[in-house]
DNA sequence: GTCACCTTAGAAG
DNA sequence: CTTCTAAGGTGAC
């Protein structure tokens, strides 16, 4: 059977925060983009009526996680993730992110300690910014230590509203 | 090869 | 308190 790489879907879900925009390879979900122009209208991805039922499906599985997560409770299951696109160190930050449930935090410092890396807390935040899929793969619950906010690809002001959401106190001088 | 990053413990002023 | 340094994975140039 010939692997088309060509074989991703994009799909939307809508949120009260906005438009999420999924997409998913042959492997499930593979990408999560938070809502660019909450104001503008989204332009409806052509391929989503091409997508075959299983991604369909899985989409649904997304969009009521998105909707958990966004209300701080934990989703009640997930999509299978396709976090193929990453390295191995990148993989093993990602995994372990997962782990984190809402409400809880860890710092930079302590992933890198998980993985027997203890000098790698910055790299550690690289991973956490080329996460390809924010909000399921909690990267917003690290935080730097001593519970500053650290940094977030999208966003600052994202990571502050999940972690209120989710009643996480952290403080708010870098 | 060099540099900049969602870091951080430690040393020095 | 502030500033500087080094360590480390990775992508961009």
């Amino acid at each position: 059977m010939q692997r088309v790489n060509r074989g991703q879907w994009t799909l939307i879900a809508a949120t009260r925060d906005g438009h999420f925009i999924a997409r998913y390879s042959s492997r499930g979900l593979c990408a999560l983009n938070f809502p660019v122009n909450e104001g503008q209208p989204g332009r409806v991805p052509s391929g989503s009526s091409e997508a075959p039922p299983q991604v369909l499906r899985w989409h649904q599985t997304t969009a009521a996680a998105i909707e958990s997560i966004l209300q701080g409770k934990p989703p009640r299951s997930l999509p299978p993730l396709d976090l193929s696109g990453g390295t191995q160190f990148q993989q093993s930050v990602w995994k372990l992110l997962c782990d984190i449930g809402p409400g809880v935090t860890r710092s930079y410092g302590e992933i890198a300690e998980l993985l027997r890396r203890p000098k790698a807390a910055r790299a550690v935040g690289q991973a956490c910014g080329a996460n390809p899929i924010p909000l399921l793969v909690p990267c917003h619950r690290v935080l730097a230590a001593n519970r500053r906010i650290g940094g977030f690809s999208g966003g600052l002001s994202w990571k502050e509203r999940l972690l209120s959401r989710e009643g996480i106190v952290f403080q708010s001088t870098r």
